[in-house]
DNA sequence: TTCGCACCTGCGAAAATTCGCAACTGCGCG
DNA sequence: CGCGCAGTTGCGAATTTTCGCAGGTGCGAA
């Protein structure tokens, strides 16, 4: 059930080490759940365990890293600052869809995508990450009233779902 | 085909406008090709016209701007720096890998894509920007074999494509 | 258990990107 | 053709991210 254990694991096979930075900063990560940034986590590493030496760097190299495993996943969203997700690898496939108007993110399953995944394989020979597709577009609230009103350009900005 | 005055008039009829400073980026973006940093785009601006006061916090917005006008992609691609693409908005329907091994781009055209637009947008009512998907995944080179050697962690890294 | 090789880490500095604010300036209106 | 509103711009400062280097330290091998 995807502890502890089962991070180290997937590091240990992919040539990588399973430290105690790393080790704290995936904790961190997954309990508070939702989507944090990078300082959100060095704060709170640091506050759950002040004489850990973890530095901002380490939290960016991390996330770096279990980014290209593909144990969380990263949002543009916001504005300015990053935010990551800790994503389970057997977690469903599920797809961010990042309304470009105000911000907000929501998450639909695409089984059809699967499909997409085989054919981008066989044309490419490319193995997408089709798992953790992040799209944008404009969500419901922010779409323009079919046509007329060309007033939608930044309609929530702020306030965002 | 795609002059300026396309651009303008998108630009008009969202409520923005067609300034100076925003022709002389669209230009560019566009004459050079391919993709291109804020950086460059900032020094090639100057470089064409050192008196046109054009300050990075202004190439920085107007790229925010096309993006959000779909008019540009961007590409979280290499390692620290990100980099855009002008995108037609008649242009056919191309998409991004991003290989997150050696950071290698390729474009494939998935027109079965478009289906998937429509279920998100049933399913989710949201309007989804599928002109210009960015996944990531591990191109042919950077695949590990099948199995057993686990050493695939940075094939390229460096030397990419 | 010890040894050695890479991989990791911290630090501080550099680079990239965003922000706030006051001055400008398109563009529609009268 | 001048006026005024609201979108834009520049600058410099703040923030966010990345980098280079030297030292620390898992982890497999002996």
């Amino acid at each position: 059930m995807s502890c502890e254990s089962d991070v180290e694991q997937a590091l240990r096979q992919s040539g990588r080490r399973f430290t105690m930075q790393r080790s704290k900063i995936l904790t961190a990560l997954r309990h508070g759940g939702g989507h944090r940034t990078a300082e959100e986590i060095y704060e709170r590493v640091r506050e759950e365990d002040p004489h850990a030496g973890v530095s901002r760097s380490t939290v960016y190299r991390t996330l770096e890293t279990l980014k290209q495993m593909q144990l969380v996943a990263e949002l543009g969203g916001g504005s300015g600052t990053a935010t990551f997700e800790w994503s389970d690898r057997e977690a469903p496939r599920h797809h961010h869809l990042v309304c470009r108007g105000c911000g907000a993110t929501v998450e639909v399953e695409l089984p059809a995508l699967a499909g997409i995944e085989a054919e981008i394989e066989r044309t490419t020979g490319f193995d997408p990450d089709i798992r953790h597709l992040g799209i944008t577009g404009l969500c419901a609230g922010c779409r323009p009233p079919e046509q007329g009103a060309e007033q939608e350009r930044r309609a929530g900005e702020e306030g965002g779902a």
